[in-house]
Formats: structure tokens, sequence, C-alpha cells
RNA sequence: GCGCGGUUAGCUCAGUGGUAGAGCACUGCCUUGACACGGCAGGGGUCACAGGUUCGAACCCUGUAUCGCGCACCA
């Protein structure tokens, strides 16, 4: 390519060059390679999943981690997979179905006939956000795309089960669960969202049978579980009570069953809440379900599995939904006038994560996971064998581990991996909730069957119980010989419970080993206004629109750009803006380049006369390189962006290009300002890549520096290029400058006639620059100061003035000098405060002093300069 | 209740002891030989508040306020 387009334009380069990458096999990691492994495991997005923002961000970090591992000299594996999400997936399919009138419920297909369907249904979409991720750019190696269902894997994950459960670490228990009644299935506690409510504390009343006329009050939040109610329950260290314990109350509800409930007395009652008084339903509280194994009470389980009450709750109340029971129950108490008020409360009420509805505690029979390895995943971070960026996160996973509960594994759905469990008797298996799954029948924990007559369990395992061997069961024995343990994960911190701690839990028990080194937890994206985006509050854009108005470039860079370690982002669309700004800048300058002439793609500028400017932009490159190494070395990724911008747009563009501009024709300079250019343009490319995978490889052709992928050269050094300063004068001195000029309100097309007055001999070398620099019609240098009025600006490199007649009112100039005046005695005055300190001039280090001394010269001479121009001007 | 994070220019945010910064927005000028997705210049901040440490604090310590998150509790 000789000549670039005007503007750079996405479209039409990326799709070229992510097939041809495909194509060259560039993502394709080979174990056999000599080259040290790097590796990388992408946190599996759910096969429903369409790509958000929070994707972007999570997959442009891991992109930029193995591109850059690549430029690095390491054999980079990037896998990719897909996860089944058990409840998700099945939700999207199922409402599908019945919204097409195929089915109403999952029974009226059957098992066999809808895990077909879900699996036709992943063929068909199930690979959109794989495609969503190539838009992007993403470097994995497509040939070991996984998915939790695979064959091998899904066996993977039932082995474990197998191991665990003989190694008496899965049991299967009664238990207190949580149960979405919407998914109907238990749910781990990390399911369950605590979420704020507005509801009402209702207070009511009930008589003391052994004492008439004694009432007890009882507030409660839940008056549609009375039905269920066992026991009353009191603090028996409460004065107010004590003396009921073992009497008795007349239970109000249903009316047709008003049984008798005993005053009991238990120290988990908190007599500060509500009245002291708790009324104790076992079949539909943890915390009474507690209780009431301390106190032998009975269970009457009130609630069918969708949470709709039954017979045990009594005609008024059976077939009504919970939320409409709570209604009618406190409808009821009011009619017996034992309801004594109603007052708004606001509690937490533990929502289902999928089906945003709130779960119920139920007692069901499930399998439980004791954790494996838990003192040895603990240490693991805190003896450094993994470490957590930002390092705070370090203490939530520890506090979690200390803390840790059983892990409830077992879901009532189809889709997902079987327990592998056979049982020896048929029946009781009818429904996939009863808990009546007989205690005492024949079981066998093995994947295949025992034989005729053996009878599989019918639940299937939560998702996360296969996600947690994603780090080593999707390689081969020799993916895994060369790339496990991974070097890095990328994730947030939302799953750090779910996903990050299994992982090393599984990833120590299954391999000896962490899973891997580094865990990088990103922000989370939030809209302008704070709220976490999400497709229900419509605020979050489509990446791929995002894409297709800036570029998968402009949207990676300006979302890095904004990316700081761990906090979250207020994501603005003016950043993906910038970043399309800044690419297309970097494409002008490639191009402005190309302007000059061909492209040296083996240019050494140390072999030519350099000017200060190019001398000084290879110092920056290096402070350049230097920077971005260091911001890696930390998982820095917004201040590598920073740095690329403050260099390409800063350095290079607005400072170098434009003092070189009249190097092109000065034989004197051009080869070294072309070496220059080539020289940093090559190395501009390498560090972009990362960032901007895209315009990087197009460019990297376009200038002609390679024929193979710009991905596997090597990522380029720090230089050791001598500062000079000299040329950051040049730019103070000509900021002055352009100031002095615009305080006249001169019209920036006019050209004006400069006269200079250098201040040191090495200045006068650099006549055309300052001319171009200052877009003059003349640059004069003069030994002394001019005759006649002249408004004037001193500098550090010498003295610029500008003739006043025809140009400039000398009033403006009087007045303008007079403020600059003060302002400089202002600084004089700050600098010589502080020098005046006697502690501290003897306490601050003597450089700071020193720093302070050359400050106040340096004010003084421009204070001196500035008086002259003064008298001068009559 | 415990823990974590934030509070810096109108907005979004950098800045871990030595002259308060960037981008956007704003004002003025400009289609200057790459770029108007651009250039040049300018205005704008008692760094949430109060104490403390220090010669010196946006930065370190203590406390307060406020916003957000997590854990626990939640009758």
């Amino acid at each position: 390519m000789s000549e670039l387009a005007k503007a750079y334009e996405p479209q039409s380069v990326e799709d070229k060059w992510y097939a041809w990458w495909l194509e060259q096999g560039c993502f394709h990691a080979d174990p056999a390679s000599p080259k040290p492994g790097y590796s990388i495991v992408i946190p599996p997005p759910n096969v429903t999943g369409v790509l958000t923002l929070g994707h972007v961000l999570n997959n442009t970090i891991q992109d930029i981690l193995a591109r850059r591992a690549r430029m690095t000299g390491h054999e980079v594996l990037w896998l990719p997979g897909t996860d089944h999400a058990g409840i998700a997936t099945q939700n999207v399919v199922e409402k599908m179905l019945r919204k097409e009138g195929v089915m109403k419920h999952r029974d009226d297909l059957g098992r066999e006939e809808l895990l077909r369907r879900i699996w036709d249904w992943k063929e068909k979409y199930g690979g959109i956000i794989i495609t969503q991720l190539k838009k992007l750019g993403c470097s994995c190696d497509w040939e070991r795309e996984r998915f939790t269902m695979d064959e091998g894997y899904a066996r993977k994950v039932q082995e474990v089960f197998v191991d665990l459960y003989n190694k008496g670490l899965i049991y299967r228990g009664k238990r207190m669960v949580n149960w979405c009644p919407v998914s109907l299935t238990a749910l781990s506690d990390e399911e369950v969202i605590p979420t704020p409510q507005k509801s009402y504390l209702y207070h009511f009343k009930v008589e003391v049978m052994e004492e008439p006329g004694t009432f007890l009050e009882i507030a409660t939040t839940r008056p549609e579980t009375i039905m269920g109610d066992t026991a009353v329950a009191v603090n028996p260290k409460d004065p107010r009570y004590a003396h009921l314990i073992g009497k008795h109350v007349r239970r109000p509800l249903p009316v047709e069953d008003q049984a008798s409930l005993p005053i009991i007395g238990d120290e988990a009652v908190d007599f500060e809440f509500g009245t002291g008084v708790l009324k104790v339903t076992p079949a539909h509280d943890k915390a009474d379900y507690e209780i009431g194994q301390r106190h032998n009470l009975p269970v009457i389980d009130i609630m069918n599995p969708d949470a709709t009450l039954n017979g045990l709750a009594g005609a008024d109340f059976v077939g009504l939904d919970r939320f409409e029971a709570r209604k009618e129950a406190v409808e009821k108490l009011r009619q017996m006038e034992l309801l004594v008020e109603e007052k708004p409360y606001e509690n937490n009420v533990g929502f289902s994560e999928r089906a945003g509805v709130p779960i119920e505690s139920r007692l069901s029979e499930q399998w439980f996971l004791k954790y494996p390895k838990t003192t040895e995943a603990r240490d693991a971070v805190r003896k450094g064998l993994i470490k957590f960026f930002p390092e705070r996160w370090e203490k939530v996973y520890d506090h979690w581990l200390e803390n840790i509960q059983d892990w409830c594994i077992s879901r009532q759905l189809w889709w997902g991996h079987r327990i592998p469990v056979w049982y020896g008797r048929e029946d009781g298996l009818s429904s996939s909730f009863n808990g009546a799954l007989g205690a005492t029948r024949p079981t066998a924990c093995q994947i295949e069957s025992p034989g005729e007559g053996w009878v599989q369990d019918p639940d299937v395992l939560d998702t996360w119980f296969s996600s947690w061997l994603w780090a080593h069961d999707t390689m081969d024995d020799a993916t895994r010989k060369k790339f496990y343990p991974t070097s890095a994960l990328v994730t947030g911190p939302d799953i750090i419970f779910f996903w990050v701690a299994r992982m090393i839990m599984a990833g120590l028990e299954y391999t000896g080993e962490v899973p891997f080194r580094d865990v990088y937890y990103t922000g989370i994206i939030r809209d302008k206004g704070g709220k976490k985006m999400s497709k229900s509050l419509g605020n979050s854009p489509d990446p791929l629109d995002i894409i297709a108005k800036y570029g998968a470039d402009g949207l990676r860079f300006g979302l890095m750009r904004i990316a700081p370690q761990g906090q979250d982002i207020k994501f603005d669309e003016q950043q993906i803006v910038e970043g399309r700004n800044f690419c297309n800048k970097f494409w002008n300058s490639c191009r402005f380049r190309l302007m000059q002439g061909e492209v040296d793609p083996n240019a050494d500028p140390t072999k030519h006369a350099l000017s200060i400017f190019a001398q000084d932009l290879l110092a920056k490159l290096d402070a350049t390189i230097t920077r971005i190494d260091a911001a890696y070395a930390e998982y820095r990724f917004s201040e590598v962006a920073q740095a690329l911008y403050d260099f390409v747009w800063g350095d290079f563009c607005d400072r170098f290009i434009e003092a070189a501009k009249s190097d092109f024709t000065n034989p004197a300079r051009r080869e070294g300002t072309l070496a220059a250019m080539d020289y940093v343009l090559n190395r501009v490319l390498l560090l972009l890549h990362p960032y901007a995978p895209f315009i990087t490889e197009e460019l990297w052709h376009g200038l002609g520096f390679g024929e193979g992928s710009i991905q596997y050269a090597p990522w380029p050094a720090a230089g050791g290029a001598a500062p000079e300063p000299k040329a950051d004068t040049i730019f103070r001195a000509v900021t002055a400058a352009r100031t002095l000029r615009a305080t006249f309100n001169l019209p920036s097309n006019k050209r004006l006639r400069w006269v200079f007055q250098p201040s040191a001999e090495w200045v006068k070398d650099e006549q055309a620059a300052l001319h171009v620099l200052l877009h003059a019609e003349t640059m004069e240098f003069v030994e002394a100061r001019p005759e006649g009025a002249m408004a004037s600006c001193p500098t550090e490199i010498g003295v610029f003035f500008l003739p006043l007649e025809g140009v400039v009112d000398p009033e403006t100039e009087g007045t303008r000098l007079a403020g600059e005046i003060g302002k400089v005695r202002a600084e004089i005055e700050k600098v010589q405060r502080k020098l005046g300190s006697d502690t501290f001039v003897q306490n601050a280090p003597a450089e700071v002093v020193a720093e302070h001394r050359q400050r106040q010269a340096d004010w003084e001479n421009r204070l001196e300069a500035l008086k002259s121009a003064r008298d001068a001007l009559g």
C-alpha cells in the first residue's frame, strides 16, 4: 500500500485480518513448542449469552495478555469455551417451547425429548457469543474450544463426583435448602441474593390457654406460614415471658384446625426484636427448623414446590400463592380481632439469582459436598502461590473460606450433568423433588448403570460443579503438561466464591497444583448514573453496535483507558469516541510518514546525525516502554493505554512531527528524522498491538514492516537513548510565544514576522523548527534587542519579539506585561517563603532545597526579562 | 453489626510526601503541506469535612459525613 485513506476505516480491515489470522493458525497453541508456555482459560460465558460490555472488558484484557505474551516469546494458549449454564439455559428453552405452544410443562415432553430440544437450541444459537468474541479480535485457540457438556469433559465431572463420594466428601442429606419456586430446584447459598424489601411487620395476639385473658403478642413478616407453626418461642431469660414456658397457646389458623402450640424457651430468640415472641415454623424457616430440632417439634410443610399452599394449610388457603395467602391470613386475623398492628418494615429477603423471585427455605433431600482442600486453598493465596490483583480481594476470599459451608450440589433440572448415583429400587422416584428417597435403598455411585433394575438419580449437578474443573479438564494430557498451571485468570469479583475459590480447591485436589498464578479482577461496568448494566434495565448498549460505529480497536482502546485496576467503570460512549479518535490520529501520523517516502523497516537512528527532537523522541519512547512494562507487571491496563496515548498523541504527533516538518527538505536532517520516525513507528505498532490488534496489523503491513503477523514480532525493549532536555525547552518557549500572539487576538491564519534573540548558541540551529512551529511569516534571529516598539516574551532559550506596528496595541501589551509581572512576583514570593523557613532548609533533602533555589532563580530571571520588556515599551 | 472501596475542574477519571493533572465540555482563533475523529491558546479546583504526624500532606494516621459493594443478621 502506498497511500492510506484519509481516515481510518475499521470496517474494511477488521474482518480481513481476523480471517487471515485464522487461516495462518496464528492462535493455535503448540504443546511441543520449545518456547515457554503462557496460558489463560476463558471464563466460559453462558451458552445462552450475548456479548455485553462486561464480556468486552474481560475478554479484551485476556486478549491483551495473550497477544503481549506471544510478543514476549511465549507459546500462548488462550482456551475458549462456553458453559451449559443449567438453570439459565433450561429456562430459556422451556420458555421458548411454551411460547411456541410445544408444551405447557416439561413433563409434557419428557426428559429425553426436552434434552434433545435444548441440544438443538444449543447447536443453533449457542455459538453467538463466540462469533461476537471474534468480532472483538479475541485470539483464542478455537481448535480447542470446549463446552462444559462435551463428552470427555462431562465424564470428568462425573468421575470427580464418584471420587469425592468415595472419599466421603459427598453425601446425601435432608436439610433446609434454598428453594426456587419458579425454577423448582434447590440452590446454593451463593445463588441467593439478599435484597431489601419494603414489607410489613404484622403483630397478632394469641391467648395463653392456661391463663384465659393473658395474651402473647407475636411479630412476623410471614403470616401466611402461621398454619405451619408448631410452637411459640420466647427467650428463657426474658422476664416478661419466662414464666409462660411450658404453657400453650391456640394457633389461630387454619380456622378449622386451631391446634394448641407449646410455648417453648430457646436462647435463639432475641428479646429485643419485635415483641420478643417468635412463632416457630420449622418447615419454612432455617432458624425455626433448628429450633424445631432442639425441641422435637413436628414439621408441617404447608407449601407445594411452586410455593402455592397445600391442603395442610386448610381449606381457606389451599391453592393460593404464598403472597395471596399472606393477604388472606392477615384478613382472617383481622376478622378474628387478633391483628394488633401492621407497620411498614424493611427487611432483606433472599431472591433467586436466576428467576428473580424470593426463595423459600424448604426441607428437602439433596446432595452436599464437604469441600476438599480448604486449608490448602487458603494457604495458596495467603502464602502468595496465587496472587490477586487488586490484592484486597484476598481478604474476601480468605473470609469466605474461613466460614465455608457445605455446598448443595444437586439441582432438580434436566439440563446438566446427571448425578452418577443409582438406586436399586424404582419406587419413590416419580418426582425429582420430594425428599422421599429411601435412605435404606441400595445405592451405587458410579458412572455406568450397575445393571437391570437400577435407576439413576434424576437430578443434575450445579453448573459450577462442572466449571470448577475448567482450568485443567479442558486440556488433554500434552496440553496440560505444557500449559498447566495456567498463567493468569481474568474474571469479575462477583464470582470469587462461585468459581475462583472452587477452582483453586479442585486444582489442588486433582492436580496437586494451583490452577493459576495470578488472578486479575476486573471492575463492574456501570452506566453513567452508576447503575449496574443489565438487559432488564435496558441501559446496556450492544457492543456490536459500538464496534460498527467505532471499530473494535476503538472500543478496546477506549474501554481499557478508563478501566482502572479494580474500580468499577462508569461507561460513557464518549470514551469510545476517544478510542476511535486515537486510532485515527495514529493512522494519520503513519499516513503522514508515508507521504515523506518509503519506510525503512530496519531503520537504525543511531547511524544518523539526529536533531534534538529526534533524540528527545527516542528517549521518550524508552521512557514509555519502561512505563508500559512496569504497568503490565501490575496489571495496570489503563496506565498502559494512557502511556500509549500520551506518547503517540503528545510526544509523537503534537511535538515531534510538528517540529520535524522543516526537516524533510533539509539534507542535514532528513535521513535522521526519517530513521527516527520509522524506528519509533515500528515500536509503537508493537506496543499498541495488544490493545488495537486490527489497526496495528493493517499498518504493520501498510508501512512494510514485515510479511508475517505483527503478533509474533518481538516486544520492544527500551534502547537506552540519552534524554535530550533541549527539545522540551524549545516546546515551552514556543508555547510562550504562541500565548503571546493569542493575547492580541490575532487570527491563527495570520502569519507574523517574528524576531528572536537567542540566549544560547545551540538554539541557532533550530531556526527552521521555530519557524514552522510558530507558523511564522519570517523568523529573524538577532544578536541584540531590536529597536522600536515591540511586544516581547522572554523564555529559557531567548526572547521573542513581535513588532507592534499594525499588529499589536501597545496599551494591551503593557497591561499584559503588568499581569505577567504580577503572576511571577507571586510565584517568587511563594518560593521565597519556603526558602525563608529555616526548618525547611535544614530538614528537607538537599536536592529539594536546590530545586527550590533553582526555581527561585528562574522566576527572578523571568521577572527581570519582563521588566525590561515593560521598560522598552516606553 | 463487621469488612472493603469511592469522594480531586461542569462531567468521566489519573495522580502513594516536594510548583494540582488528562480527556470531554466551555471560551477565542484557525479548513497552517497527516488528521475538523484535527490544530493553537485560554478560563475553571480552599483535592468531602475535622483533627494529627511532618520542614512540607490530595497522598501517611485518627475520626466524621456521604455514596457504593460484600459478609452476617433479618420474627
